[in-house]
RNA sequence: GCCUCCGUAGCUCAGGGGUAGAGCGCUCCCUUGGUAAGGGCGAGGUCAUGAGUUCAAAUCUCAUCGGAGGCUCCA
């Protein structure tokens, strides 16, 4: 072993006999222990990036290193391969989405081998074959028949740009949250999964070991809140109008009524008189984007309807109006406004001039709150007042049934039957038709408007391959009559499943893959299941991490799981809340960001009118080169949109707009050049092909080789929080290998050794290698490398002083090499068989760590003075107090501050888990 | 506006009531038969700011400032 370290040699080498050998092959073996680890599948866009391997390659280690423990590990990869991207490439290169996915995939195969993971490519599942949907559309039919699925017209989000509904996750800021592009509500008849049914069981985190802002999202996306219901009803006709409120306690102080202007009554109750104008602000809300009805600090608009309603608390006779602040996504889609306590109500009153009145007056206040002259709503404690006989009711800050005042009204409301007590989420229920041709088909036909399910046995209904994919706001299957039509009556539904229904039961499927008469295997699972760490993006916190978690309720209310159950119990499991949660542990990583860029320096000149240069003339220079005289704007462009170009002068600002026909200089870039080409600087941020800034994974891989990328991603970041790409650190983790690579090239030391030096190496080796399975076991990868860089370093320095003998030499790097081996997997396995042991590493147990080898004998005692570390003394690890402070009195900083005098007090501190023992003396 | 997390060396990050740490980078020296490299020595920090608790605060508490993410007419 004397040549220097080439990994591309090595690694290439290794992954063709890992798989040669199935070394990574995982089967049921109920004599161990089992993890299943899983990390996040990825979307088979066409390359892989750099995030793929940030993600995976970390998620990897610590699957190698559950394996070295002794566990049974599963790690498995596939492809999460329906979606529009497909689909868009078919509209405009002309491909069809099937191929396009399939020769996707063949390449990322080969790029995922490059990164030398533990895949069990045995059980790779790809979600848009049909030996996959087929399961898809099973387990949708299951839920149909069970109530889960159902048919229901509803308000949907419409994209324009993707033409086709989406899921309200799917929807950020009133913005796809794929493209960015407004969606606009729709009222449309579609699929639905009956999610808020397990609204309340997905708010129970318990069982759960997942990041405390998962939760926190997924809490305040279901969003749920305790009130009451009541009905009003109008003065005319009698209809009736339920409304939701979380402050029952208020009702005395409704002076109107609000209808979201989608409200089913709003036709009904207007008044001939203010029919017009309650059409046309009807019309107007319908037009306006969800974006724009979001606007902060808007000015609340509204229309009366003519029509009046009785409150049943007073009876009393109060206004109804429309305005576009009420959602008809939200409650009832219609509210009680009580103007004197909700801030949205009191804007709205004051808008349209109409009363308010207060029914909780606050205890300490100088002076009672007037309707009148208040200035924004009171929302905080007071009395109930104004309210009939529950006047001075205690209304705290509480919400429901735990504020005093609204657990009376609560029971009032009830005994009287004027309303009752109830809960309301926001989330709803999940939309899950798509009119797009690219996702796996809704096994559903219709007959006259009635649904018919295909039956089980001819399932999969597959997708057609000669459909046109032209976007028309309808699925392309719309246009394939031997799709749709099944005979002259039945009718197939077009629509397609959303993409993440595919993704919402993958982990089953991994298990057996090829399985033809089951999703999955139930012996498989009995074993396998649950997911015992996740790992993945937490941009999937309200989408696919709640869709999962509600699949597998629903699997399992519907009794899928029931035969796995039963296999469980025959292998002596216990089956009891094994299905409730899809995966126990989930880890996010971060994101690797993009490098910062330097923004070009520019001279500009031209005329300077009003705050801005208007250029004519625009000049890139080097850095600061500012010829003497020059009196334009020159600096660094820090901003740049369209032509305006934001100037760092000396840390001032300056605005320069860049005229038409400007004369643009940039030396680089040869011939003319335009104002595009100009380059602004750019804060670290995410990667894109759009800055300029993606990192190529196989670019890395060629130059440095897949260990020192592995080593480099899980060493420069905290794992958990991603960073700023920046290459030239990936020196370091290289450096590291190329050392551990020279130590064992040079072959076992010839001398005889030092028994110190030789205990002192054994001490910092069960050292590491605590810290190392602390670092696994907490992903923080980062401090798992620091450690084992440090150790080297330590090995290195006393193998130079000639400390070590061969015999430990041999035992140190046995050790070693086991501990380098989940994170650089081929370096490990070639410098195990150079030094002539078994293969393979991987297959070896990790290194035991050994707290006795690890204890210090000596250790420093500090000596300090009002907790200032004044001195130190060596003394034995296990010193006792009263031996130390005999100690740290006689020494010389005691001596010198204390001056004879008795201290006022010496407080021992024993060493524990590394830190030195100490003594702090107080004069 | 509300919620969560975070401010430690030039950079990326550990630590966390009891001596301020790692890797990279940097300085200087050595090597010039590992060479678009190797070895050695070293410098660098009021732990964001201010107050409080304590014998002792980077660490705990509160406030302020700064950063990241999420939610937002949710009745």
């Amino acid at each position: 072993m004397t040549e220097s370290y080439q990994p591309h040699d090595i690694e290439v080498k290794w992954q063709r006999k890992w798989e040669e050998s199935q070394l990574y092959r995982s089967q049921v073996d109920w004599s161990k222990p089992k993890h299943y680890a899983l990390t996040m599948l990825p979307y088979p866009s066409g390359d892989l990036h750099i995030g793929h391997w940030f993600a995976m390659t970390p998620s990897d280690a610590r699957a190698r290193w559950m394996r070295m423990k002794g566990y049974n590990v599963l790690f498995p990869m596939g492809f999460d391969a329906f979606g529009l991207p497909a689909e868009q490439a078919a509209i405009s290169r002309n491909i069809h989405p099937w191929k396009w996915t399939y020769a996707n995939i063949e390449r990322m195969r080969e790029q995922l081998r490059s990164m030398g993971a533990m895949f069990d490519w045995e059980r790779e599942a790809i979600s848009c074959t049909p030996e996959y949907y087929k399961w898809s559309e099973w387990f949708f039919k299951k839920f149909y028949e069970n109530g889960v699925a159902y048919r229901g017209s509803a308000l949907v989000n419409w994209s324009e740009t993707l033409q086709t509904v989406l899921a309200n996750e799917q929807v950020i800021d009133g913005k796809d949250e794929r493209t960015g592009q407004p969606v606009v509500h729709k009222m449309m008849e579609q699929w639905f999964f009956a999610i808020t049914k397990y609204a309340d069981e997905l708010l129970n985190f318990e069982p759960l070991d997942w990041p405390e802002s998962i939760k926190i999202m997924q809490t305040n996306w279901i969003g749920r809140s305790e009130g009451a219901r009541a009905t009003f009803h109008t003065e005319v006709g009698g209809y009736p109008i339920e409304i939701y409120t979380t402050r029952p306690d208020t009702l005395w102080g409704a002076t109107f009524m609000v209808l979201a202007p989608e409200h089913d009554l709003v036709q009904t109750i207007t008044t001939d008189k203010q029919r017009a104008a309650v059409e046309s602000y009807v019309e107007q809300t319908a037009l306006e984007t969800e974006i724009e009805r979001m606007v902060e600090d808007r000015e609340k608009t509204g229309v009366f309807t003519g029509a009046y309603a009785i409150n049943p608390v007073n009876e009393e006779r109060i206004p109804i109006w429309i305005a576009d602040y009420v959602m008809i996504t939200y409650g009832t889609g219609a509210i009680m406004a009580v103007p004197a306590h909700d801030q949205r109500d009191f804007e709205f009153a004051r808008a349209q001039d109409l009363p308010v009145r207060v029914v909780i007056q606050p205890a300490e206040a100088d002076e009672p709150l007037h309707g009148d002259t208040m200035k924004e709503a009171y929302v905080g404690p007071g009395a109930m007042v104004n309210s009939d006989a529950m006047d001075g009711s205690d209304s705290a800050w509480a919400k429901g049934r735990k504020n005093p005042a609204i657990n009376r009204v609560i029971d009032w409301l009830e005994e009287t039957g004027k309303g009752e007590e109830a809960v309301n989420y926001r989330l709803r229920d999940w939309l899950i038709s798509r009119q797009r041709y690219w996702g796996s088909p809704i096994p559903m036909m219709f007959d006259d408007g009635k649904v018919i399910p295909v039956a089980d046995e001819d399932l999969p209904v597959e997708l057609p391959e000669d459909v046109d994919f032209a976007p028309t706001g309808r699925s392309p299957l719309t246009y394939h009559e031997p799709f749709f039509k099944v005979d002259e009556k039945l009718r197939r539904e077009t629509d397609t499943l959303d993409t993440f229904m595919c993704s919402s039961w993958y982990q089953l499927r991994y298990l057996s893959p090829d399985c033809d008469t089951a999703p999955f295997d139930a012996e498989e699972a009995a074993y396998w299941l649950p997911v015992d760490v996740y790992t993945g993006g937490a941009e999937h916190a309200v989408m696919h991490l709640l869709y999962t978690r509600f699949f597998t309720k629903a699997l399992r209310d519907i009794g899928i799981f029931d035969e796995t159950a039963e296999a469980m119990r025959r292998h002596g499991r216990d089956p009891d809340c094994a299905f409730d949660e899809p995966m126990t542990v989930l880890r996010n990583q971060g994101q690797v960001l993009g490098g910062e860029r330097q923004g070009d320096f520019v001279l500009c000149s031209g005329a300077q009118i009003g705050g801005k240069l208007l250029a004519d003339r625009v000049e890139v220079v080097g850095w600061n080169d500012v010829p003497a005289g020059f009196d334009g704007v020159f600096g660094e462009i820090a901003h740049r949109t369209e032509n305006v170009l934001h100037v760092d002068m000396a840390g001032i600002t300056q605005f320069v707009e860049v005229q038409p026909d400007a004369e643009i200089i940039i030396p680089d870039i040869p011939g003319a050049n335009n104002v595009n080409q100009l380059r602004h600087h750019l804060e670290i941020q995410r990667m894109s092909k759009s800055k300029g800034n993606v990192v190529n994974p196989d670019e890395l891989v060629a130059e440095y080789g897949a260990d020192a990328v592995r080593c480099y991603l899980m060493f420069n970041f905290d794992w958990q929080k991603g960073g700023p790409w920046n290459e030239s650190n990936i020196k370091g983790p290289q450096g590291w290998l190329r050392d551990v690579w020279e130590i064992a090239a040079a072959g076992a030391p010839a001398g005889a050794g030092d028994p110190d030096a030789e205990r002192d190496i054994e001490r910092k080796l069960h050292q590491a290698i605590a810290v190392i399975n602390r670092g696994l076991e907490e992903f923080s990868f980062n401090t798992a490398i620091a450690e084992q860089m440090k150790f080297k370093n330590s090995l290195k320095a006393a193998l130079r002083q000639g400390g070590i003998g061969a015999e430990t030499w041999r035992e140190v790097m046995n050790q070693l090499v086991r501990l380098l081996a989940p994170f650089a997997p081929h370096v490990a396995e070639e410098i195990w068989a150079r030094l002539g042991w078994e293969y393979s590493v991987h297959t070896q147990p990790w290194p035991q760590y050994d707290a006795e080898k690890a204890r210090e004998d000596m250790v420093d005692l500090v000596i300090m003075i009002n907790g200032k570390p004044r001195e130190t003394i060596a003394v034995a690890v296990d010193i006792e107090r009263e031996r130390a402070q005999e100690l740290a009195l006689a020494s010389g900083a005691a001596q010198r501050f204390l001056k004879g005098a008795a201290p006022k007090r010496a407080i021992f501190i024993p060493g524990r888990n590394g830190s030195d023992p100490k003594v702090n003396i107080v004069p």
